[in-house]
DNA sequence: TATGAATGAGTGTTCATTCAT
DNA sequence: TATGAATGAACACTCATTCAT
């Protein structure tokens, strides 16, 4: 899948040929790839630049001639990612207007983009943290972004419906709910990304769905 | 809180009686305690043995009379801690019958322990998947356990309210959405784990709660 | 020569035992002459801290046990031998009261260390400015002090005799005839410290002797 | 100034005229006037070739078109520095045949260029010692030249004078007094090269001056 | 009961240099 | 005439762990 071939935009300073995908890119996209696999597997601390550069069959020197620091690959890993599911959510969101349809569209985007790259994501949510100073504000800043988009899905269903909930803990259930599957997704036991997104739709739809608490209303809700 | 304070058991040879709880307990204990914080801190790859006997007091090689190696460190917190919430569970369950109360206990003691116990449980969940060997298989072996129980409480559900939906999403989706607060929860803007716990049950047991889709049963489910 | 056997402050902390010489001080005092003997071969910079381990017959892990750095190494030595000059030169001239006496004590004090010292001095010298920070604060605070004394010795010089030279210049120029020393003394064929100090004793002190030049003073002094 | 500009003996074979100077000579003075820079701020060693190629704005593999090694770029900057500073020397002590003038030529012309060319002197002084082998002798061999000018000025004055003393030690404590200066001039504080030469220059040869130790002549000079 | 002393293997990163183009 | 791409070796330093005491 192309998406999921980081092009991402380059570390050392060429000059131009603007359109054209360079040597360098592709280089550095085959890098990423593995990259990924290696964080996926060992995690961002326990993965060695020798790990990585073995991984990608070139040498630990030749690694820093495309990417300056471990930091600045988990950087590009991250940025690359985030901002491709925050782009494609935003042209899908484009043809539809229902309140309702707008999260199902959120939710099978976020599902979809994190089974196809599941190991990319696994490195986006597990790694939260590690980036720091200017790497790592700039992904806050997206993932800020994404947070954003999400809470007004959330509102535009309130109005719509009339109905009251915390789009706050709404919203970071749904997270929740989605980024999780990386503990646990089996390709071969569990749904694809399309029935996954109808079920964990189901249950965060309906879940937030009225005031009332439908048939079930009169039931105690606490537990001591 | 008592139980928040491992007490593991011993890893050298005690010539201690049984029950009761030994200096090398204690010690142990204190020092499990600091282990927490800085694997909250800096994860288990970033947290160095140096890094732990720091913060613990203790010299460097002091820490191996207590511990043989950092894996099992690190399996001593996830064991007691997962231990820990499944005991409590089971002990809460006890009193109640009713398959949907059961849930809602489910989820409060889950959040409730979370909150109370945050780091811990951010090392439990985060570094979920690095003890491998025999470790690593016991607190799978935990979790298998947790896994079943909530799968159970979920049959229940569907018995007595004669409903269907997908079990093994449903539990998983409950995880995700509960375990993901280590990554946004801020006692100071989010409520405690009472009101947090009826907010997720809300939405899980109504997302769950009927075969039918409610009043909006008729709306487009799928997205394209 | 006990003086040129860094007894230096410890690194780690320890439980005091005050008057005697520890194990730890001795192990570390003899990584430092060997340090000495490579930053005198290939420079601060050419020297690795694998040289030096090697030189010292210590495994290159087990230096940092004795030391935090590369830096605080040579912290370590030049503080020492800087002090120790600092501290003999003021203990002689405690019994020279006469002021032309009490330049020639300054001159023989720094020669006859320098020579008894001659690696430790030329790192001293050679490596004036690499320690930064609070490392290198500490070293030209010594060197101040150093300096300063040298020129009260010179206005206590000015007078008595009634001669008028300019302090600086006269010190600093008395620095640079002695330090130069380590690029050309060779003990085979120059005069010991003791004849050394005495001939350059009589260049500095003759030279800066008189406001008068002498039996040349009518001499033209510049050159176009 | 243009003697300060390195026209270096070229590198690489060349299929240029003789007497113009060609463009390849100009961007290897350009490279070496930048080297010259770097080399004085970090040290020989403490200069990479990527600081280098950095510095002089040409990629680092293109440094190697006009230099084939890092020591052979040092080995041009002394070489150069260094011939050009015998050179000016015999020119200037073509014009005067007094023994005391000449070496106050000598000191002048030392000083002078030592100001006008700081960085590179202090390049030859403090890297003194790095280059070996052929580069070495190379430099060796200007230098010794260098100490037997001196040396025959330090000869010719004492037959004039009719004095004695060691000519040895007279001459390196003489070049010791000079580039002791790159440790401590200070442009804003500190004489010119003239004034400087002149103060120099009576210290010096006042202290060589006479066989006898002039009024103060019965005073003790040896200490104990 | 605890630690000072020590280490081999590994960390991320930079080095001077090469070579095809 | 110059450089993009690449590398083996080295860099300072930290790792988890051991062992005599």
């Amino acid at each position: 899948m192309a998406a999921s071939t980081p092009a991402v935009s380059r570390v050392a300073p060429r000059r131009g040929v603007a359109l054209r995908e360079t040597k360098f890119d592709r280089r550095l996209a085959k890098i990423l790839v593995h990259a990924i696999e290696v964080f996926y597997e060992k995690g961002y601390e326990g993965a060695s630049m020798r790990h990585l550069s073995r991984s990608s069959g070139m040498s630990l020197a030749g690694m820093y001639y495309y990417f300056e620091s471990k930091e600045k690959l988990l950087y590009l890993i991250q940025k690359h990612t985030f901002a491709t599911i925050v782009e494609r959510l935003r042209e899908r969101l484009k043809d539809v207007s229902d309140p309702e349809q707008r999260i199902r569209v959120f939710i099978l985007n976020h599902l979809e983009y994190f089974l196809a790259n599941q190991k990319a994501m696994k490195v986006l949510s597990h790694e939260d943290d590690v980036l720091k100073n200017s790497y790592g504000a700039e992904i806050r800043a997206i993932k800020r972004e994404y947070y954003r988009i999400c809470v007004e899905l959330m509102d535009a269903l309130k109005a719509d419906r009339g109905i009251e909930f915390n789009s706050r803990i709404a919203v970071l259930s749904l997270y929740g709910m989605m980024n999780w599957i990386y503990t646990w997704y089996n390709p071969r036991v569990d749904a694809d990304a399309k029935e996954l997104a109808l079920q964990m739709g189901d249950i965060f739809l309906r879940g937030v769905g009225s005031g009332r608490y439908g048939k079930h209303a009169a039931k105690k809700r606490s537990v001591n």
